[in-house]
DNA sequence: ACTCAATGGTCTGACACTAGCCCAATAAGG
DNA sequence: CCTTATTGGGCTAGTGTCAGACCATTGAGT
């Protein structure tokens, strides 16, 4: 019988990697998420917000200029400019993608979010909101619902999070955009058809009213079918 | 208006501090969660469970030593013993845990755990359980609930983070642990009375039921409702 | 009493990371 | 055309962290 609890949970590794390779997945991610589309912020700045040096942020931009995701210009209105659209996807990425991961780690990125995003919207459902909260949670659902296939993940993506930073909560909106990041490779990986943005602003639509509602049970058990969907598609591809 | 998603949910610190610190903190929240009782695990072991050099982890628990948390025997048969036991909490102390962290902090905390632990209870309910798995389930609902006064924060721990670590998911697991060691002072500082143990107990009962039963819903309520207890009773110390 | 495996204690050389400073380039605005 | 604020580019000295080797201590088993 293993004991309870583990000591693997709480005792587990204290940093993912070096400084230099946390930076790259983070700024990676961001790109990716679309978080940010245009320019990143001055080297200065970012470097304070990521709570590393400058020289570790530089050789971190410096590596996903040389893969192709940044072009850096120098001088004043200079900067660090995103170069990069998710490619459409072709056949055979997705079955790649899945294969990349391994298999518990699949399991354990679709368990995770659903347990995370599910748990967000429960509890906006029953915060109290204020006007402007509500505006904005409108505004991302006409916002994705109304996207082209292009547009599409970004949005979706914009949509999600800000169900996790309208409750508030910074660790929770950081926990959210952590297991979003987990299956962004996966997601890209899908084709995107209008028939599939249908299906989903109908479940989208179901959440938010449900929150707007507050009515926690049927926010989560929204998320819940929203998200079971995609979980199913890619558990598909497991051996 | 805030930009959508905000880019401080994504480009945030990449580390909370330098390694020894996040050692630290680390071993004394295992500490503190009651998840070691006895002895660490000797010092090349751990230093590798937490991805850290051994000088660093020699450190951290040399300054755990001088506070009084750990006693460190040399020689074979010999480690890192605990030497702490949570104290009875006084008057005051909560007043004084709660005043420590800053009120959005707090909030945060409540929030955070408030999602993630209706989220894994969910999850947990919708997943298939094997008769080990509801046995681990039910073992550890018989332990808090008749459990003392002295022992009750332990197993209490304990049987929130079984239920995380039942779905399966590391990831998932090791948030709850997170969300859990955000309140662990609080929670030490809040008196156990039995009349409290008993209450909580109906409360865990529920819990379980839901969990087995396979309802997600009610697992859902339950939990909302277990935690929503406390989290009033500590929002009352706020400003 | 002796042996020896397991454990903490210590040292060294190498590399990662940081803070702070100054230089170089650039484009908007006078 | 010139100025200037803003930005990336680069350097240095100092500190943090690591891997690995070796030493010191202990107590159970022989």
């Amino acid at each position: 019988m293993d004991e309870s609890p583990r000591l693997t949970t709480v005792l587990r590794p204290v940093r993912a990697g070096n400084a230099f390779e946390e930076t790259v997945e983070r700024l990676l991610q961001a790109i990716k998420l679309g978080v940010v589309t245009e320019k990143l912020p001055p080297e200065r700045e970012l470097a304070v917000q990521l709570g590393i040096s400058r020289v570790t942020l530089r050789e971190a931009i410096r590596a996903l200029q040389e893969a192709g995701y940044l072009t850096v210009r120098r001088g004043r209105y200079g900067g660090a400019f995103v170069t990069y659209a998710p490619p459409r996807p072709r056949q055979g990425d997705l079955r790649r993608a899945v294969a990349d991961m391994g298999d518990d780690d699949l399991a354990d990125a679709l368990t995770f979010r659903m347990a995370v995003e599910c748990g967000a919207a429960q509890v906006l459902a029953t915060a109290e909101l204020g006007g402007a909260q509500r505006d904005a949670l409108r505004q991302r659902l006409r916002e994705v619902n109304s996207a082209g296939p292009d547009d599409y993940r970004r949005l979706d993506t914009a949509f999600h999070l800000a169900i996790a930073e309208l409750t508030g909560s910074p660790l929770l909106a950081a926990t959210c955009a952590d297991a979003r990041l987990r299956v962004t490779d996966l997601l890209n990986a899908i084709p995107v058809l209008q028939r599939n943005i249908e299906h989903a602003a109908a479940q989208h639509e179901a959440i938010v009213t449900a929150i707007l509602a507050g009515d926690p049970e049927a926010a989560r058990r929204a998320v819940a079918e929203h998200l079971e969907g995609t979980a199913a598609l890619l558990r598909g591809f497991l051996a």
